[in-house]
DNA sequence: CTGAAAGCGCTTACAG
DNA sequence: CTGAAAGCGCTTACAG
């Protein structure tokens, strides 16, 4: 198994060069003639020559490569939308010269799995990272913002600390809820639920807080026993509903989901106990995931691009490790409402 | 911004011992008597010290990294089933220690794209890596095979070629349309058509000739005009379709698809000519999409598990990586029929 | 414009 | 059992 096993030393031979000139070269500095760079240049292409990755990284320069983490309780494998955020930091990294090193965090309460994590940036395998999925407030990211690694977290929160090495990106959740209660208001309903996120992840409690504002604003009742608590996740959606269907005494005339996935769920465990979409119930989600079109009946929504937010969580994060110092570490996506067949008026 | 920056020789001072025998701790070598070692230990923990990657690997150690390439002209970003393929590698890779360096590649024509790719090679940052969805013969990889690389490859079958450090994943193609053709044979079927998938990948000629070795075993003809030409993906299976209905002369009574993203495209190309499946034409797809049963017919189809496979392919590169040489180089998968709704009986 | 030399932070024979 | 020293393959002041 023998590889390509030719050094800047071999190729500076062979160019009739010193090693440092071989560096000058390939680094393109400006400080070389024209011929002796095309001498170089045609030995390089002749054998094939890369310059070794970790030798380069030793003397000071940078991995090119940014690590991505998702944390994720449930099997990432199945949701497609969760996937497409990984794919998408890829295209995006890749266009700008950097690669991505992808580490899925099944629980970030397991020793080995977070010094692993941890040990990409202090092993210097990577130049930032990127988190998804994460508590608002999670130790080991603060830790690592703390030592200076330049992070990008999604969906973060956190009063007054702005870090130049923190880059955060978000929706306008406020709005996007706002956005959806006018809509139900506007097809005549007032009775009105909400399934929440998961409490620990920012987004959860700032939708629940939008979902208050925009009742509020239109003068109508938040009942606590009409908040159902979930984690964002289909399971948890299904689970959750089913179970406050056992318990509720009386139902609401629509419920606004935390996001699809969970309205997904919701509407499984509402199909399931013979409550008809949008019948008997209007139904709602927020993001307005892959599936949201397809599925029966089809789900209104709330548009959210995750596409543009990773990319550009992606090029701020890459700014800030080659300039140090950027405009704005902080991306704001807007909500878009998208009317489908899961809400109808009220007659 | 300051990382922490300590390194062997501060541990080797603060701990009162040689770099020799810090280097000794954390490689686990036998030779430290356990009192040196717990003073090491409590050094290293102390200070969060993590030894550098580059320098481990400049001295030889492995990288503990695979690449992950991912041939698709489509944006990989909207099909949920290629995102699933990237995050088994991952969790697979990562269950046995090792990060991956991911890569899509959207132009095999591209030079800069495959020279970035090789150079992940040739660089030394991986230690192996793994193609998804390259044609059969890719001459690029043939090369990094060539050099001794450690490579993996999904679909691939080249008569004759089994060095030791190529390792290859396929599905029993075969056995799966025949699977489906005696399905739609035993529902009354005997014309039936066949969307042939990419002729340039090796699973496209082989459903094909799965095809033909079926319906010969039924004593059936296929006819050429109802071999429909397409590339695996859904809108390929709209166009082809779309056309093949502007210029067919009859229509057979069943389509079986060669992926059941195609078989997506087909039902849309149908719908919209106001055929209907599975009243009109029944229409039988092949991988079980993890959208297959959602859609409305829920697709009949070919099962086969894409995560057994990855997470083959993913364990048999890494021994191939540690070892050398293993047992078995090559991953079979079985297929296996799942009736939904979209196929019907003949009557 | 260019080369000799130091340095990056490890690991590993080698010697004791 | 343990340390001094060489070596991995680059880059980069430094000197000319």
């Amino acid at each position: 198994m023998k590889k390509s096993e030719i050094n800047s030393t071999e190729i500076a031979r062979m160019a009739g060069v010193s090693r440092s000139t071989v560096s000058r070269v390939i680094n393109n500095y400006p400080n070389v003639p024209q011929a002796t760079r095309e001498k170089v240049m045609q030995v390089i292409e002749q054998y094939n020559y890369a310059p070794n990755f970790s030798a380069r990284i030793m003397s000071g320069k940078r991995t090119s490569t940014i690590g991505l983490f998702m944390v994720s309780r449930e099997e990432v494998f199945n949701d497609s939308l969760t996937n497409a955020l990984i794919t998408r930091v890829i295209e995006s990294a890749s266009k700008r010269g950097y690669y991505v090193l992808t580490y899925i965090i099944r629980n970030t309460k397991d020793d080995d799995i977070m010094r692993n994590v941890k040990n990409t940036f202090y092993q210097q395998r990577i130049d930032g990272g990127i988190f998804i999925g994460a508590a608002n407030h999670e130790p080991f990211i603060e830790e690592l913002i703390a030592d200076g690694f330049v992070v990008g977290v999604v969906d973060q929160h956190l009063e007054g600390r702005s870090e130049p090495n923190r880059v955060i990106s978000n929706f306008n959740n406020l709005e996007g809820m706002r956005q959806g209660v006018d809509y139900l208001y506007s097809l005549g309903h007032r009775q009105i639920a909400h399934i929440a996120g998961d409490p620990l992840r920012w987004s959860g409690p700032e939708k629940l807080e939008g979902f208050r504002q925009a009742m509020e604003a239109h003068g109508l009742q938040v009942r606590s026993d009409w908040i159902i608590p979930s984690n964002f996740s289909e399971r948890s959606g299904y689970q959750s509903v089913q179970h406050w269907l056992k318990v509720t005494k009386d139902l609401p005339t629509a419920i606004f989901a935390c996001n699809d996935s969970v309205a997904f769920g919701a509407l499984r465990a509402l199909n399931e106990a013979d409550i008809n979409v949008p019948g008997d119930i209007s139904l709602m989600g927020f993001d307005d995931h892959l599936l949201s079109a397809r599925i029966h009946p089809a789900l209104t929504s709330i548009h959210v691009d995750f596409s543009d937010m990773m990319d550009a969580l992606t090029g701020k994060l890459i700014e800030t490790i080659e300039v140090s110092s950027t405009d704005s570490k902080r991306y704001v996506g807007t909500t878009e409402l998208v009317i489908r067949d899961s809400c109808q008026p009220l007659r």
